[in-house]
DNA sequence: GCCAACGTTGGC
DNA sequence: GCCAACGTTGGC
């Protein structure tokens, strides 16, 4: 069992769409950077702990409490002429984006990204590391505990 | 809107 | 294989 972090932009799809999915599920569908696709593709598990995370809005951090609900299979959206995520490199035989669904557990109170850096227990938090970007990272089980803890 | 930090691309 | 230029992310 494994735990991560996977941001999305509530304008684009937030924890609230995520609750009005069918199955409260959804792919996760436009990643595009070959470090989050290999977490997805290769270490994910169906039931890994998923902290939601809201990025680029007025109050980004964790709204709630997901779980990994697929094994990996071919991002559509690579393939789709019209989606922004379109990769004309990218053909059916030889997939180059793979994904997982998500599904929602339960949506928690916001911890905002400013309250996680005042949290020693999360100093060492990937996420939290200067200049990191990635979309999703790891979250180790001490963190994950305390999170979930601190959240009740 | 700014900009630091990082990933990717492509010429050599 | 190097690395400069460019594009993107995401907090502020």
């Amino acid at each position: 069992m494994a735990y991560w972090l996977m941001k999305s932009e509530p304008d684009e799809f937030s924890i609230d769409d995520l609750a009005a999915a069918p199955k409260q599920s959804t792919p996760w569908f436009g990643v595009r950077n070959y470090m989050a696709r290999n977490y997805m593709r290769d270490h994910m598990r169906v039931g890994d702990g998923v902290l939601f995370y809201h990025s680029s809005c007025e109050v980004p951090g964790v709204y709630g409490l997901a779980e990994v609900s697929s094994t990996p299979y071919p991002d559509d959206s690579q393939f789709d002429k019209k989606s922004p995520y379109y990769d004309p490199k990218a053909k059916r035989e030889e997939p180059r984006w793979m994904l997982v669904d998500v599904k929602l557990v339960k949506k928690t109170r916001v911890l905002s990204l400013e309250e996680m850096r005042t949290l020693p227990q999360l100093a060492e938090m990937v996420t939290l590391k200067r200049g990191n970007r990635l979309s999703i990272t790891p979250v180790s089980a001490a963190e994950w505990k305390f999170i979930t803890k601190h959240l009740k």
